[in-house]
Formats: structure tokens, sequence, C-alpha cells
DNA sequence: AACAAAAATAGAATAATTCTAAAAATGGAT
DNA sequence: ATCCATTTTTAGAATTATTCTATTTTTGTT
């Protein structure tokens, strides 16, 4: 049996979703591909082994994955969201001129002193500028 | 002469912007409508008049104005960009219930170490919950 | 095997944004 | 003022991400 496959199928029932062959899919995808894709990039990758699959199923996919807290959504690029199952505090930065978008490890999550009566439960924190790449490139 | 629209006029100039008729009211729109509008609000309420607005100069003026740092482009929202003329150090929070978005002060925004190479240029951090009044609401 | 509920599907519909090509406005130089 | 080049605006078409709808398939239970 696959070590992964129990992973994400576990990592569903967790959280109460019934791990069907298209949701384990989706989800897999995201625990081995830390890319941040787009619901479109998922849709082409997991295309070819599984013919059947419909756009509409990735998308209902997600929305469930993140409702349930399972994935987070990031919208850091205007044109589409992307999606990013891992869970441990980090926030994102993406490269003007490249277009990458890299992972930040944080100690934890900035939430800053609220108005009275406000309750956070998530935050997001995004990064613009130059990769180290690109800057290279730009020395030169 | 009024104020308002002198302030407006320099805060393009400085940035290189001719000051056209419509650059103008969108700029102003935003310096007086602290309510991070979308670009099809902006629209609406300048189309009376104005009544030979596009909305593609709407949008055409808001990417010149993002281009050249004059306002932030805000995208905690995945359906539509809003937009923000205020510049000071703030971060934006949304309600999950009623979707108002508000500002909140802070002293500096967070950025964190980043890797050997990388710079930043902007960072935005976004928080989601619940608001005061939502809380409210909800506790009776 | 029969049935109800849940999930997946194809394709149409929606909506935000960009693109295109033409018209209008602007700002010199004459 | 007039001519010309450049910039800006415009209307509408095109594009594209996402959602919706109605149908079919799958799953689990009696």
């Amino acid at each position: 049996m696959d070590g992964v496959k129990n992973m994400v199928k576990e990592r569903l029932q967790l959280h109460g979703i019934k791990p069907s062959l298209q949701r384990m899919a989706v989800m897999e995808y995201l625990m081995t591909h830390r890319t941040h894709p787009t619901a479109d990039m998922i849709f082409t990758d997991l295309y070819p082994s599984i013919p059947t699959l419909s756009k509409a199923t990735v998308y209902n996919t997600l929305n469930l994955l993140v409702e349930r807290g399972v994935v987070r959504m990031i919208t850091i690029e205007e044109k589409n969201a992307r999606f990013d199952a891992c869970m441990d505090p980090h926030i994102h930065f993406r490269c003007r001129d490249c277009g990458a978008i890299l992972d930040v490890d944080v100690e934890a999550h900035w939430i800053p002193t609220m108005p009275d009566g406000v309750t956070v439960d998530m935050s997001e924190t995004y990064c613009i500028g130059s990769c180290a790449e690109c800057n290279n490139k730009k020395a030169i």
C-alpha cells in the first residue's frame, strides 16, 4: 500500500471529507507539488491519468478543501487563485520579474492588534519583489 | 480653486502621470472614497458626471496608477481587485459574514526575514474573520 | 436487486479584465 | 491659428477564470 495515499486519505477523513478517487487525486497533487498551482494546472496534470476528470470537479474539490480548512487559497496574483496544502506557518513571495511564487517560513503569522470586537481566524502576508536569480541576472 | 483637485493633480504629476480629466476623476474618487472600490464601482459612480467615460479607461488608469506606485491593488477577494489610494502603512481585514473590508492601522508592514538575495519592495497582510457588528449579532 | 443520497460530469452561463482598432484630445513647431 | 505627431480615450469584441445547471455515475444501504 502506498504511504502517501494513506496520508492523503487520512487528511481528508480527518476533516469529514469522503475520499473519492478525484478528491484523493487533487489532494495528493497538492501535497506532492509545492508549486502553488492554479485549478487549471491541477486539471491539466491530472487529466491524462483520470480521463473522465472534469474541471468542475477540480473546482468543487478545491472549494470544499478550502472551506474545510484543509488547504489555503492564495490570491497573490490578480488573475487566478492558487492553492497550497502546506498549513505550517509561512508567507508567500512573488517575484515581479519571473513570476515565481516562493514559500518563506516564519515562526508565526502576524496578526496586528485589531479594533475591539473583531476576531481573526486567518491571516496571509504577501511580499512582492525580485527573487535571488532575477537579482543576479540584473547585477551582471 | 478646489483644494482637493489640486492635491489630486499634484499627486499625479509627482509620479509623472499627465493629469487628464479622467485620471483626475479616478484619482479623486479613490482619495475621497476610502471604501476599497472595485473598478466597476468607480466606473458606475463616475459615469453620470462623465457620460463619455469608458470602462477601459478606468482599467487603464488604475493599472497606470498601480504601476507608478500611486495606489495599491488589493487582492483580498478572489473575484475582483480592489483599489486603495491610502499609502500609509495599514493592513486589510475582511469580514467573512458581511463582506466589509476594513483598514487596520499598523506602525509598519511586516516583512519577514527573506532568503539571501531576495529583495522586497512591497508587502500586504490580509486578515479574515468576523467584524464587531457581525460578532455582536451572533452573540444575541 | 432496488433505492436514495452523494459525487462527478459536460457544457452553457457569467463576469472581470484585456485587447483592438478607431476617434478624440493634446501640445508643440511653424 | 494650422499642421502634425503623440498621447489618451473610447466602444465593443475577445479572453479567461470560475460558477451554474441539469444529467449521469457512483456509492452505500435495505
